[in-house]
DNA sequence: TTCGGTTTTGCAAACGTGTGTAATTTGGCG
DNA sequence: CGCCAAATTACACACGTTTGCAAAACCGAA
């Protein structure tokens, strides 16, 4: 009752020639090494037997798979579902299948698999190519280049890793540009919800953004720190923020909401009493109340890039290049505008 | 400067035993086919110099690759990403990676991959069964079977495939809760946002859960057909419902938000003048305003139960069984209720 | 020492495909 | 008809690993 799956060799035997001549046949070589007669013969019979090439052996005897390693990092995304369908979309274009990994910190000791043999699985299954999502911590070129052979082409996004190619938002100029907008709003006690400006990683850029609006206009700068980019981090910081800011930039859309709605719970009106700008652009953002200010991060755009440098990378026509994505601002409800009434700030 | 990878054979070498003893030594046969004696010593060189099996050519001996599929649908499911990280996780625990891929409708006009393709491609890639997310429409258990070979198991999830086993939610029950919730409340003229409840596959077993409830109770059931489940389409379902319902049963979290916002911008207040429930308790749903009546839908429960499922299918201790899954119903603001604060209400 | 049995090891084939090289066919032209 | 080059095809090996089977080594007992 075992039917094998139709080989080669059964092509072959039916065709009445070698089997090398079938593959040749089936894989354009670039030498017409076939006649067109057989060629039509072969691809006739194939069709007829419905043969389906077995891509494992043919990635073991060539090297080359058509497989892509994505390994995101939990908690450093606030989207992450969303980049992986934009990565799976990307990939399928340029008909790419994506082996997907999830990973927790290095050497976690959560019972989750950790980066470092993630990668060794992925690169044992002979992947063509590696996404990787880098926070840019300290080290981490070094720890990616001890477990990946240096032969598979590595290309980075989130943050930029010095010696890999990589696409990264510039979160620094996007929360600049945020802090700017509420600068500009007439607001000066502006808090910042998300990691500090000091320290290494795709966390602080977005501080750095933050703190550099402030810097330039002379005014106080002043972090809290958010957990996990998730709603509720930004609930439970609600209760800091009253009466103690009159504008706060979050450093995801879903910390915002979070904050908008511990705040409301207080009593606090957004945005007539506090401002609040959020950022990614999630689905939701333009349809909570109050609507979020936000920032674009195209996501679709990171995994295009990436996927455009990957395929350039494989190609041998790129080696070691930053893409940088830059965010627009997009004015919502949350953090008023001009003409919001500010009659009631003290 | 290409340096090769490791292999069985290099051990071998320096070793001074044949490939086959390394091979066997390193890969614990159930007899103990090998001294411990050489096992130690094979063990530490290989350890030396850090080999790493080729999991390709393993997958291509053995016929197991410790690879499986996950084929989801696109549009069909609220959250999505949540869904595949759950999925993530799920197979990390039993150690097997994951092929991802994302199928729009079957022979989709799209310049995406359709379905048929998708596994076709997953399995010539060897994998050692299919996660397929099935969306119960006509004739689907045939095509399944007409693109995948009858050897590797097959696991659904989210509608049940007659002679597939799966794991599957009861949308029905669940809306059906939901919908009775509302007319606890008092409700009467109760609108239903999703697919009609005339019809196959997942979108009308939760049209069903809303019918049954509206029937059962002698009231006349109406449905107004979304499209994706996404925001955008609840709110632009917004006008039609006003002045026409009291109450909203909402096929996803995401189209409750939506609807909610449109009707704030109409000047109709929910709870106080509508009632909203959604499904799904996304992560958003506890701290929009007002938070959201919903029902839990337990995304990890599924990759569980799937996964579960699918390393009995696995181990032949299973054939065709379906798992079904309850949600259960979370009670926030959205459709007022008995202990809700109800004093601001003129 | 020799024998029988058990444990350990090596040999070789197999998995399905690609590819270099040699062998064959083809075709054109003298 | 014969010859040479070009086009086409067959043969055989490679890829890294597993595994059945035979060979070898070992061990204890006669």
């Amino acid at each position: 009752m075992e039917k094998k799956r139709v080989t080669i060799k059964d092509l072959a035997k039916t065709l009445g020639v070698s089997h090398s001549t079938v593959s040749r046949a089936l894989s354009r070589s670039k030498a017409h090494m076939v006649s067109e007669e057989t060629r039509r013969r072969v691809k006739q019979v194939a069709e007829e037997f419905s043969y389906r090439p077995n891509l494992l052996a043919k990635g073991f005897a060539t090297g080359r798979t058509g497989t892509l390693g994505l390994l995101a990092r939990e908690g450093y995304q606030e989207q992450a579902g969303a980049q992986i369908e934009s990565f799976l979309r990307a990939a399928d274009e340029r008909n790419y299948r994506l082996l997907v990994g999830m990973s927790a910190e290095w050497d976690s000791p959560t019972p989750e698999i950790d980066q470092a043999t993630q990668m060794e699985q992925f690169v044992s299954r002979g992947i063509d190519g590696l996404l990787l999502q880098t926070i840019g911590d300290e080290g981490e070129p070094e720890r990616i280049r001890g477990v990946v052979d240096s032969r598979i082409p590595v290309v980075t996004f989130n943050y930029p890793a010095p010696g890999f190619p990589g696409v990264v938002l510039d979160f620094t100029a996007g929360f600049c540009r945020a802090t700017e907008h509420l600068i500009a709003l007439g607001h000066e006690r502006i808090g910042f919800l998300g990691e500090s400006w000091d320290g290494s990683g795709q966390g602080a850029a977005r501080g750095r953004g933050y703190f550099n609006a402030m810097h330039a206009h002379g005014l106080h700068p002043e972090s809290l720190p958010v957990g996990r980019y998730q709603t509720e981090s930004g609930y439970r910081l609600s209760r800091e923020v009253k009466d103690r800011f009159t504008a706060l930039v979050c450093c995801s859309d879903y910390t915002a909401i979070g904050v908008c709605r511990g705040l409301d719970e207080s009593g606090v009106r957004v945005p007539e009493d506090v401002a609040v700008v959020g950022s990614g652009d999630s689905d939701v953002s333009a349809f909570v109340t109050p609507s979020l200010t936000t920032q674009s991060t195209p996501i679709k755009g990171i995994a295009h890039a990436a996927m455009e440098l990957m395929t350039k990378v494989i190609d041998g026509r790129e080696v070691a290049c930053q893409v940088v994505l830059s965010s627009s601002l997009i004015v919502r409800e949350s953090c008023g505008s001009a003409v919001a009434d500010r009659s009631r700030i003290p």
